[in-house]
DNA sequence: AAATGATATGTTATGTTATTACGCTTGCGG
DNA sequence: CCGCAAGCGTAATAACATAACATATCATTT
């Protein structure tokens, strides 16, 4: 079975290290985090991040939490390029689970049909604690 | 019919006056743009902006809306202090309508029971274009 | 090879959003 | 009156994000 995090060929550098630094971490991480992580591989500047997570978000490799202000590598490459991903956020231990439902985006869809609503985007993140969290407690 | 902006007549002055500034608003204002409209009646700092809002918050009076950083009053006080509630944002005209939908409450908790995750707050926010906008352009 | 255009990069400065720390005030129950 | 909780005011700072401008890299066309 091959991993998921297998990297494109095609990023710049740029992109590798900031996918690479997402894809290395057990959570969500700020873009200044990023940054410090590649301080020692010569980035300096937040843009220099900020512009690689745009690339990497578009393609689908990364996602951004708006309620963190953070950003994860794609747990799941393979299958949610397109439509409506929840995220499930675990406050305890910073885990970030990735899922899709499709009765959840067909009754948004069904929704924003009758309201003449065009959606272009949709931002769904659950706040919570994980099992492993529940369980150690 | 009762309009359903009746201010609570247990705020405090900062609570009210923010409170006002955003039923005022015809769309969701940062807690800057809500301070800036308070200069006159003598707010300085963000903190006395962030501090109402918080109390705002936690009773349902307003909601935060995450891809925006921004803050709108609650639409519909009656119905939602409790339970998940949904945001359409319009990137043209900038409305935000705010709706509850049973199913997908019932398939999030559906998930989260199987996962053993245990749900604290939920954000969901749907970008796209309004009907009005839409018939617009 | 030279010119062009598209994409990526580096750097500085700045803008925007949010919190920490501290101290004063007000109202209320003991 | 005292002690406590909630609210308030202010200053400073932290955290997140973008604007503006210059340069570099690489493929395509001439
Ligand atoms: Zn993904
Ligand atoms: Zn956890
Ligand atoms: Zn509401
Ligand atoms: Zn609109």
């Amino acid at each position: 079975m091959a991993h998921s995090h297998d990297m494109p060929t095609d990023l710049t550098r740029n992109q590798e290290l900031v996918l690479g630094t997402l894809t290395a971490s057990s959570g969500p991480l700020s873009a200044y985090d990023i940054l410090d992580r590649l301080r020692t591989e010569g980035l300096r500047a937040p843009l220099q991040v900020y512009r690689a997570l745009e690339k990497l978000v578009d393609r689908g490799l990364a996602h951004r939490l708006e309620s963190l202000n953070a950003f994860v590598a794609c747990a799941d490459a393979h299958c949610h390029r397109k439509g409506l991903i929840a995220f499930a956020i675990c406050e305890g231990c910073g885990k970030v689970d990735e899922f899709a439902d499709a009765v959840i985006e067909s009754r948004l869809g069904a929704w924003a049909h009758a309201e003449g609503f065009k959606v272009e985007r949709t931002t769904m993140e659950i706040r919570g604690r994980c099992a492993q969290c529940l369980k150690a407690a």
